[in-house]
RNA sequence: GCCCUGGUAGUAUAGUCCGGCCUAGUAUAGGCGGCUGUCGCCCGCCCGACCCGGGUUCAAAUCCCGGCCAGGGCGCCA
């Protein structure tokens, strides 16, 4: 390359001026370059350019490649031509360089350049590389990929709260989840998945909880909470590995590491919790859910990813499906890592009768379930299937405390913009 | 919904407990000048801030009350 004129675009990470001679630090999405102007060697009008510059204008750049083992990559470009394709106003509302740190609100305020940062470029590689990972996994294993409504007529699934939009003269919802579509859809497909946004209208104000999230949902008809728990832990095993091979550069920038989950994971009943946390002399009712403090004692005997199985019926949504041989406990299961619920799954009711049943027992209208119950009338399968929350594996994947920071444009109770 | 903590230049902080020494310090960014091998370059000069409103006091960034905003936690989270 040495000697070759090339035509480089990219953004002014950082200007370095020693009098006679300037160096400019090119960024692009691949990496970054030295753009070095020695008075002596460059002319007039590309000179001038070049001192007037900013960090962070959009800039191409004519010159040529020379060998330099003083320059940072070993090379670096001398300038024949520099255009200013567009400038950023100074002074910027954050150090991109990452030299003097800006609060996570501060941020998100100015997320486009935010992420420019070394740090939220591997965070998203990241995100991409698990999506595309998800994708070709299930893919492989024969789901087919769906879209299902996010605009809802009612708010009829219970459990969490939804937002009421305004649809034409009506009143709709936001989907919370996309249940009952992708078990309908199983009696068509067999199994499907659907990587798609869901929406809670929780009012939690915590560093795991958003209001709009990725939810990535499988459902397979023919199919136990055993076998969706494989599913699940091959799916965790494939996307560690694929992580670990691919986004190397990314782990080390953000100072983490991604350890191989071995398989099979470990699998926990809901009463051996109990047992656990009873010996960590914290006491929890068999049948009461378990509190966060109980799940953050529970994350430090067990660190990596777990199974929590046989919940409490009681506990869990009226589609998991209670245990033939004992109805008060459920085929319902939690994927943990740590203290954080990843996933939900469990074995879902199939028989239409059963199903109006729980929808009673847990307060719930059948007449207001009108369509999904149709479904059940043209042959529905045994299935199960499970929801996994994209964000809390990439905060696993990535070392990433806060998870407004692994989405680009987060939304919670306070904040609706940028 | 409840609880805790905090709001000082573009950014990040010191000062707040215990009012006066604050004409509000420092770093970084920004502006100007100097410097031909930097890579968190360096050096000099400059610009720039006490969230808002009320109160107490001779005196408030500092104490009190109200508001707004933010961070975190709990509850909730099919």
């Amino acid at each position: 390359m040495d000697g070759k004129e090339v035509l480089l675009m990219g953004w002014v990470r950082d200007i370095r001026d020693l009098g006679g001679i300037r160096f400019i630090v090119l960024q692009d999405r691949l990496g970054r370059i030295q753009i070095t102007v020695p008075e002596s060697d460059v002319d007039e009008k590309t000179l001038a350019k070049s001192g007037s510059l900013h960090r962070q204008d959009c800039i191409a750049v004519r010159g040529t490649v020379r060998k330099m083992e003083k320059a940072p990559r070993g090379v670096e470009i001398v300038p024949k031509e520099i255009r200013i394709l567009g400038i950023a106003k100074q002074p910027l509302p954050l150090d991109v360089t990452g030299k003097t740190p800006a609060e996570i609100d501060v941020r998100l305020d100015a997320r486009v350049l935010d992420l420019r940062s070394d740090k939220g470029q591997a965070i998203f590689k990241i995100r991409h590389t698990v999506l595309e990972a998800t994708r070709s996994f299930l893919s492989r294993k024969g789901f087919l990929e769906v879209n299902t409504p996010k605009i809802i007529a009612s708010a009829t699934e219970g459990g969490a709260a939804l937002f009421p939009i305004v649809y034409f003269e009506r009143e709709a919802f936001l989907a919370q989840s996309p249940q009952l579509y992708k078990e309908e859809l199983i009696i068509d497909f067999e199994k499907v998945f659907e990587i798609g946004p869901a929406y809670r209208a929780e009012k939690s104000h915590t560093r795991r909880h958003i209001t709009e999230f990725i939810s990535i949902d499988i459902e397979e008809a023919f199919a136990t909470a055993d076998d969706v728990m494989k599913v699940a832990e091959e799916l965790m095993y494939h996307v560690c590995k694929t992580v670990h091979e691919k986004c190397g550069e990314e782990l080390r920038v953000l100072g983490h590491k991604v350890d191989l989950p071995r398989l099979p994971l470990k699998r926990l009943t809901y009463s051996e919790v109990i047992e656990e946390l009873q010996k960590k002399d914290v006491k929890i009712e068999w049948g009461e859910d378990i509190p966060t403090a109980a799940f953050r004692t529970l994350g430090k005997i067990h660190p990596y990813f777990y199974f929590i199985t046989d919940w409490p019926t009681r506990l869990k949504p009226f589609y998991i499906k209670p245990r033939d041989d004992d109805p008060e406990i459920s085929e319902g299961f939690d994927l943990m890592w740590s203290w954080i619920e990843i996933a939900s799954g469990g074995t879902r009711v199939h028989k239409k009768e059963v199903l109006i049943k729980r929808l009673k027992e847990q307060g719930l209208h059948p007449e207001s379930f009108k369509y999904h119950l149709q479904a059940f009338d043209y042959g529905m399968p045994p299935h199960a299937g499970w929801a996994i929350g994209l964000e809390r594996l990439v905060m696993m994947l990535t070392g990433i405390k806060n998870i407004r920071e692994v989405v680009l444009f987060p939304r919670d109770r306070f904040r609706l913009t940028p």
